[in-house]
RNA sequence: GCGCCCGUGGCUCAGUUGGAUAGAGCACCUGGCUACGAACCAGGGGGUCGGGGAUUCGAAUUCCUCCGGGCGCACCA
């Protein structure tokens, strides 16, 4: 249940009926404790409008808001908000009658989101980390709410580099079955491919000759090509399985899925007249777009020597999205350099009809990772970290935290502990911020047990497994309601109805930090509860009351935790 | 040159339909374990929200301008 839409809907009806037009409560989260659970600020503009003193209407207005059951006083303060207090017995009955923790959202979609897409020419590295997991994130979310979600995978599998790579291949073995172990180190495969085709004419020339035969399809290069894809992706899909991201080799969808599809795309733009030819270039030129010189910008979508772009791969995929696979709404979790790219791609979609009326397209942007330093994350000696190496070090250094820690766990126990912890730490710091900006990436903050961190919400939730063992709880046996009796068990009691309302920001907003905040927040609002208010040694009713709030925070952790990727462990 | 993003305590970050006294965490200082896990909690100091204008009941948030940092702008992806 959404507790803010309710007051949302009944509050904005009270106040379009005074004001004779439509007219929104503007309800939010109470920022004092002294201010009620939550405010409605809508009043002051509409009085504004009205022309009448915002208090005398806020104060008409509480007289007319039916809210019984719902909340137990209503407060006119300041200029003209009203402040809400929400009633003992409906956070009780909601607490104990809410049969699961979230809800499907009004209307369901299909929706599409573009995430990870990593090139299979390469091995993975921390450049593929946010879209992978804040991707992941997001399709978990829309997935909860009811929305039925197809991802995809949009790899970079085709293109001039495999020329090189297939040609470099063939000089070591032409055995298909040997390509895993040559390619066990992929990223020095590369390199060794990439130095070649710089310093041999004729190791590129040969390159060249086998991108014409791949594009041209033949079989044999083709078989090849299959070939080194395959054990690509088996690398990818390592890294999924460790980050525990939801992505199989069904949400594979490269570019070369596309290939047959973009001397469609050009004929289908000659067709709508857009394009035009400049320079030997096919184009389409934006008016709203410009360059240097103020003139408007093409979007190249064939070269002058009849090769595409990923522009037209792009465009394919929108079609594809759109028109074979029905979306209501794509997402692109894509870098922030990009943004002009998908502007313009948009905007050309758009113009080509590529877009159904009412469907939706967005770019959701995400900043850099900086190193300490504040430059580009990168390793010791200033390469590119691959990805592998990052998770395997986030797996070893939590291992000895929590080894320190705790030294009474068994090696088993341990691994699964700093697995968790090690890779959670990883994607809650991500996640964590917001994810326009760049961020710099910390081991000795994202491992802390302090703070807004992955090992601190897990610590919460062992913590509570914990009182449970300890107090040998049977749920069955306990009493269905809360009695809130302390402002500690109120704040806990709202904090954890407001669930919904956060996840259902995240799917609209695609931005997971928020529910990383929430789950902090409440966090932190359990350990004050559970400092101050004794739950086992209290008397039953109260006992079971606390007990029942214990399970609701436990859940809620552990729900909000799945939602971002992140498992949970009973002890640590 | 044009466009986009960022600038908030010493550090890392919240604050997104304009709302009440700008919030957390780290670090620093003080207090609390014969105690349901102290990996915690209670409290304290620390801010001209990059500068300056404008809009209004009200601006970190909107607009303009300047400064500083990053990124992108025709045949790579």
């Amino acid at each position: 249940m959404n507790i803010r839409d309710l007051l949302e809907e009944r509050i904005s009806k009270a106040i379009s009926t005074l004001a004779g037009s439509p007219a929104k409560a503007m309800l939010a989260r109470s920022s004092r404790p002294e201010f009620g659970d939550y405010q409605a600020n809508g009043v002051m503009s509409v009085a504004k409008k009205l022309k009448r003193n915002p208090r005398d209407l806020a104060q008409e207005l509480v007289q007319s808001i039916q809210l019984d059951g719902i909340a137990e006083k209503l407060e006119v303060a300041g200029p003209g908000f009203i402040n809400i207090w929400l009633s003992k017995n409906f956070l009780s009955d909601s607490l104990c009658n809410q049969e699961q923790l979230l809800t499907n959202t009004a209307h369901t979609e299909t929706v599409v989101i573009d995430y990870s897409s990593p090139n299979l020419a390469k091995e993975m590295h921390v450049g593929h980390l946010r879209t992978t997991i804040i991707g992941d994130s997001i399709a978990r979310v829309l997935t909860q709410l009811g929305h039925k979600v197809i991802r995809q995978n949009h790899v970079g599998d085709w293109g001039t580099q495999f020329g090189m790579l297939l040609t470099y291949m063939q000089d070591q073995t032409d055995n298909l079955d040997e390509y895993d172990n040559k390619l066990a180190d992929l990223e020095n495969f590369y390199r060794a491919a990439k130095a070649r085709f710089d310093s041999e004419p004729e190791f590129a020339r040969r390159a060249r000759t086998r991108v014409v035969a791949l594009q041209a399809g033949d079989e044999e290069t083709l078989k090849a090509w299959k070939q080194f894809i395959n054990t690509s992706l088996s690398h990818c899909q390592t890294i999924y399985q460790q980050l525990d991201v939801q992505l199989s080799p069904d949400d594979v969808m490269g570019e070369s899925a596309y290939n047959d599809d973009l001397q469609n795309i050009i004929a289908d733009l000659q067709q709508k007249q857009l394009l035009v030819e400049s320079h030997g270039a096919k184009c389409v030129f934006l008016e709203e777009f410009t360059n240097k010189q103020g003139e408007p910008l093409p979007v190249i979508v064939q070269k002058s020597d009849g090769g595409f772009l990923y522009a037209t791969t792009d465009l394919a995929a929108i079609r594809y999205r759109f028109s074979k696979l029905h979306a209501d709404r794509a997402l692109y979790i894509v870098g922030a350099p990009q943004i002009l790219h998908f502007q313009q791609i948009f905007a050309l979609a758009k113009k080509a009809n590529f877009i159904p009326e009412g469907c939706e397209i967005t770019h959701h942007p995400f900043g850099s990772i900086l190193g300490k330093d504040g430059r580009p994350f990168s390793t010791r000696k200033g390469g590119v970290e691959k990805l592998g190496n990052l998770l395997d070090e986030a797996e070893q250094r939590a291992y000895t935290l929590v080894a320190a820690k705790n030294p009474e766990l068994g090696e088993e126990d341990l691994r699964l502990i700093a697995k968790t912890v090690g890779i959670g730490a990883i994607k809650y710091a991500d996640l964590s911020k917001n994810r326009t900006g760049d961020y710099i990436f910390d081991w000795d903050q994202m491992l802390s047990f302090e703070g807004n961190t992955a090992p601190y919400l897990l610590y919460a939730y062992s913590r509570i497994q914990s009182l449970f063992r300890r107090g040998n709880i049977n749920f069955d046996e306990i009493k269905a309601e809360v009695i809130t009796t302390t402002t500690y068990e109120h704040q806990l009691a709202v904090n954890l109805l407001g669930f919904q309302e956060v996840v259902e920001l995240v799917a609209r907003d695609a931005l997971p930090h928020q529910l990383c905040n929430y789950l902090f927040d409440l966090a932190s609002c359990y350990m004050r509860f559970y400092e101050h208010c004794p739950v086992l040694s209290a008397e039953k009713t109260l006992s079971h009351s606390r007990l029942i709030l214990c399970k609701k925070t436990a859940e809620t952790l552990k729900a909000g935790l799945y939602l971002l990727g992140i498992s949970t462990v009973e002890r640590m």
